[in-house]
DNA sequence: TCTGGGGTCCTAGGACCC
DNA sequence: TCTGGGGTCCTAGGACCC
């Protein structure tokens, strides 16, 4: 069997943020807001449990506010970062980390036993480290720990971890959980799959994986995988640099004049710049976008977006600056009502995106594992196509790395279009 | 009146070359 | 002028995540 893995979620993690700091709020319903305090980003228990939903914007939700007497704080993400900081440098005392999400982190747990206290030491420790609740799951793939995950929030028994590593009890959890908890499917999988009479996460792990390849990607295959046990996403202990950095904001009022907009546009340069000193980084490609909202019917609306180029890689303000002005003076237009803009660097190092294609099926390459798997397919075929996205460097690179002649490039035939 | 911000990966298809 | 294979490069956009 392979290495378990374990995750460590935090408990409503901002808003958990917000109480270590007001224990008087334990227990007392709580929202935070995102930018501009447009709409809910995080909610304490109490408020889920009123069903309140994620992301609904704060208007449609002032009645429970008050009828409830939800307390309301705008977001403060210095605050956030700290605390995560604190919660993942607790966890790394126990073992391997990956760290997932700001409030979320993978763990290592192979070579350990009694994974079940296990869990519970690391809930205590971080709880009396930090103060912040944590939840975790355990099993033998990345997928199947969500699942656990879940399900240790979900039901009060389990005391915050779940050991997920019984087939007999996957199989149960799976045939309890709708398919749209699951990680990795979203909203639309999930419409489409229930059109399916896909509806139980059992469902899906029970489908044939290559109807799955056919009508949906090579993600999701990669999911129905996971859910059977076969580990297909491992542990990523270094973090993968950055392939884009963004900075974008919604207007709290919309901006009409040129030089205001352009000013905006130039401060989000300015600091997206900045994070990419932060991380030691270079950019060759920069894109601005205007839009006006797609709520606002009053108006009419408009969307455009320009990316350049610059002749070398840089960090530097002053060159990101002049390219992004000049992009921004391309889209500019009179008469609209903008409603959110931003700046988007790139192409930091050489494109890890590459693309595959096989006669009869697809494969989609994002990760130096899949491309091995992808060599494999072509020498049982003896015929194929890698398709490489970005430049040259990147082939000239897996050409070495793969041992491929340049002759596997020859493409084979066009792909019909699976509908 | 008021609708987040920052990411990743995959796929289709157009433009262009011989 | 049209059709067609074979190939490269690029971009838009859709799906997902927190």
């Amino acid at each position: 069997m392979s290495s378990p893995f374990a995750i460590a979620d935090c408990n409503n993690f901002y808003a958990s943020c917000e109480r270590l700091f007001r224990p008087e709020l334990k227990n007392v319903p709580l929202i935070v807001l995102s930018n501009n305090d447009g709409c809910v980003v995080a909610r304490s228990q109490e408020v889920k449990d009123l069903g309140i939903k994620m992301g609904v914007p704060l208007f449609k939700v002032q009645d429970e506010i008050k009828q409830h007497g939800i307390q309301v704080f705008s977001s403060n993400y210095t605050l956030y970062g700290d605390i995560s900081a604190r919660v993942m440098q607790t966890l790394e005392q126990f073992t391997q980390l990956e760290i997932y999400s700001i409030d979320e982190a993978f763990l290592d747990l192979s070579g350990m036993s009694a994974l079940n206290d296990y869990g519970q030491k690391i809930r205590a420790t971080v709880l009396q480290h930090v103060g912040v609740p944590v939840c975790v799951g355990i099993a033998p793939t990345k997928t199947l720990a969500k699942l656990a995950n879940y399900a240790s929030k979900k039901f009060k028994a389990t005391r915050g971890v779940v050991d997920l590593r019984d087939p007999e009890r996957q199989r149960r959890l799976l045939g309890i959980t709708p398919v749209a908890e699951i990680w990795g499917v979203g909203r639309k999988h999930t419409q489409s799959l229930q059109r399916r009479g896909i509806n139980t996460a059992l469902d899906l792990a029970q489908m044939d994986r290559h109807q799955i390849r056919r009508f949906y990607s090579v993600v999701l295959e990669r999911t129905v995988c996971e859910l059977n046990g076969e580990s297909c996403i491992g542990l990523e202990e270094s973090p993968a640099p950055r392939q884009q950095i963004v900075c974008s904001r919604s207007f709290g009022e919309k901006l009409t004049r040129y030089a205001d907009l352009r000013e905006t546009v130039c401060e989000f340069a300015a600091r997206a710049t900045e994070k990419l000193r932060t991380h030691n980084q270079l950019a060759l490609v920069a894109q601005v976008f205007i839009r006006t909202s797609p709520f606002d019917k009053a108006g009419p609306s408009y969307d455009n977006a320009a990316t350049g180029k610059l002749t070398s890689p840089s960090s530097d303000t002053r060159t990101i600056l002049e390219l992004v002005t000049r992009l921004f003076d391309m889209i500019w237009r009179d008469g609209y009502r903008y409603a959110k803009a931003g700046v988007m660097l790139g192409e930091f190092c050489s494109p890890q995106h590459v693309q595959l294609n096989l006669f009869e099926s697809r494969v989609g390459c994002a990760q130096q594992d899949n491309l091995m798997q992808a060599v494999d397919s072509i020498n049982q075929n003896g015929k194929g196509k890698i398709w490489f996205g970005g430049q040259r460097p990147q082939k000239d690179w897996f050409m070495k790395q793969a041992n491929l002649s340049p002759a596997y490039t020859t493409r084979w035939g066009s792909i019909p279009k699976v509908k």
